[in-house]
DNA sequence: TTTATAGATTATAATTGTTCTAAATTAGTA
DNA sequence: TACTAATTTAGAACAATTATAATCTATAAA
């Protein structure tokens, strides 16, 4: 059903309600939301939830790669259940994610690994810059 | 005599004595420091600056476009006076920041600008991984 | 050289997202 | 049904950065 819900299952976790509502929350959600939105979205339903359990939740999750934890500011963590290879565009004024899906691909990295013995996780690309509903405004 | 300090006069800013000893430290240096280290390397000779003058300082050069922000993890800023366009490599453990030359350039986002209509202001490459000392250290 | 003042610096308080802590609760098992 | 280790919870702690308000100073005019 849930796959997310699935992963944490055979990585031997208990099944709370809790990490079920924020699975499936995040399922399929492409609106990059931070802790502070799942609370707030999650409340009505679960009143008593804690932002502890979205942080813990979401750690794990992103530790057993089942999400991403994208940093494209310093305000506040968003995270993304897409963990297919794409990149985001980051919006200064309202601080919107868009995801940017790449055809031509990012440049090779191996050579700097070779060169420097430096071992490359992640490479992450940002485009930083005002939406388009930020730029109408702005008129 | 420092490129930093003429374009913060030019800027109509006053030359005060703090300016100076932070445009001098930045001026070449490519260990791409936080606002603590910072502080903390002119406290022997500035030791009543404060760290807000040191955030002043930097978010006006950051401002004038004399130097950039890295934001590559939420817990610091690292600065660096060097505006020409590279990637930066950092490592997950020791946070430090490595230059890294790009050849081949990062793929061209026009198209998402034109096709989307939002503005893309800057493209930030970050190559997260674990530095060479560091994967020593851990064998 | 003195004075005036807008701008800069300072110490400290406030802010804010995230992490920690310790007590209470609960999922899964015997 | 009872046990226990994992989980949740509320609230405290934390740390980098920003804001505040008083003091100081670089600069220009008198």
């Amino acid at each position: 059903m849930n796959k997310l819900f699935d992963r944490l299952k055979e990585g031997g976790l208990k099944l709370t309600p809790q990490r079920l509502a924020i699975a499936d929350y995040l399922k399929g959600n492409t609106s990059h939301p931070t802790a502070a939105k799942i609370y707030e979205d999650l409340k009505p339903q679960y009143p008593s939830m804690s932002m502890a359990t979205i942080y813990n939740t979401l750690s794990t999750m992103a530790e057993m790669e089942l999400i991403q934890e994208l940093r494209l500011h310093k305000e506040q963590i968003h995270y993304d259940p897409d963990m297919s290879h794409h990149l985001h565009f980051f919006c200064r004024h309202c601080h919107s994610v868009i995801d940017v899906p790449h055809k031509e691909g990012i440049p090779d990295f191996k050579e700097f690994e070779k060169k420097t013995t430096n071992r490359i996780d992640h490479v992450s690309v940002a485009l930083i810059g005002v939406c388009k509903k930020c730029l109408q405004k702005k008129q």
